[in-house]
DNA sequence: CAAGTATTCAATAGATATATTGAATACTTG
DNA sequence: CAAGTATTCAATATATCTATTGAATACTTG
């Protein structure tokens, strides 16, 4: 192969990598995906997605080796093909936040209007639980739960939120995280708890990833 | 703003970053602009696009916060925005070639017809610094290597490989690196030298890994 | 094996990306 | 200011991506 060739093929190959990557309905798989694994009913639920689309967006992300796929009975579960993949995605995550302008102002108007400016990072949080008493809050679904959580967090699920409200203590901080940065439920318990005079500030990342953070 | 119209725009603008990315002379330009800043027509000179090609790809990497330009009598220079992308974009690459089979193989075959599968790390290369006395070629042109090289290398540009040939020893051990590992010109160098009885080994990564290894 | 369910396939129309071409702009230098 | 040069713009044809639709497949369960 000369030399010419060899570089075509690279850059072919990566740029069909990152053509996978380019598209917002694939993004919010992933990110759900990167909860734990789903199947394409699974996704369909919570993105605005029809079947037949999300299948086919699935079958883009698998053929680049972005996600892999078990069959049980009826069932195609998808999930992230490895921690490498779920690691690079979110150094793309963290500097689109970062260095992108844009995204970054989004972000911050978001969080204002849910009361969530001040966000505590991953390490912060670290220091925090091993220094105060504070109540660690995970506000996903409860199979989002049972897949995987942050050590010592408690699931308080958003439609489950209101009921379990009164068994929570105003003297004790809460941080509430959910999926990533870009996950709502976080902002929407903050804004809520706060109007409800608890002390509340949600995680800035999520358990992806803590995860990730935690491999060793 | 709706958690969803949040989520969609935060996904959109991710999507439009790698969108910029997705294309294999973008990435191409990319591997070029970090080895220091070049003009259009610099870009043009060592790829196989035209003027008004390389122009527009330049803009759509300027319009998305990867690279930035500078103007300077008629030339306009081109370079990579910050290094917090030029880290990204190893991440990327680096993901690539060590998860993604076909990228891997087409990389192990480049390297074996050159007979520089033996590649060596910029870990292993720091070590071999300190014990030994080896001989580091920077195998790139002359003004990439000013603009920026890994301390302690000596420049031979490729055009000037063979009536420099003949002031190496052949006891001295021969590390020789460009501009990454995509950079063919550290292969070539491979394969001439070991035909003509050198000791030399290629660098995995090239330039710009070690400079954003060596940021601290 | 019939009915039901989850998923995928195939075809298509509309949207977006890309390379090419020739012209326009902006700047420098004499 | 005229000529030359580097770069960008604008228009366009082709290729690729995407969502939608309706049907096909594969599997389970009664």
């Amino acid at each position: 192969m000369k030399g010419r060739e060899f570089k075509d093929a690279m850059y072919d190959g990566l740029a069909k990598l990152l053509k996978a990557l380019s598209n917002p309905y694939r993004l919010e798989i992933i990110e759900m995906l990167s909860q734990g694994e789903k199947s394409v009913e699974g996704i369909v639920q919570t993105t605005t997605l029809t079947f037949a689309n999300a299948s086919q967006h699935l079958q883009v992300l698998k053929n680049n080796n972005i996600v892999k796929a078990r069959k049980e009975k009826q069932y195609v579960f998808y999930s992230i093909i490895n921690d490498e993949f779920l690691s690079l995605y979110q150094h793309v995550i963290k500097y689109a936040v970062q260095e992108i302008a844009e995204l970054e102002k989004t972000l911050n108007r978001q969080r204002e209007d849910n009361n969530a400016s001040n966000a505590v990072s991953l390490d912060e949080l670290e220091t925090m639980l091993q220094n105060k008493d504070v109540l660690l809050m995970d506000v996903r679904p409860a199979f989002e739960f049972e897949f995987g959580h942050i050590t010592g967090a408690m699931s308080v699920p958003m439609n489950e939120m209101m009921s379990k409200l009164k068994s929570f203590s105003k003297d004790k901080e809460i941080i509430a995280y959910c999926r990533g940065p870009f996950c709502v439920l976080a902002d929407e318990a903050v804004r809520i708890l706060s109007e409800q005079g608890y002390s509340i500030r949600r995680l800035d990342e999520g358990y992806p990833e803590w995860k990730i953070k935690n491999l060793n």
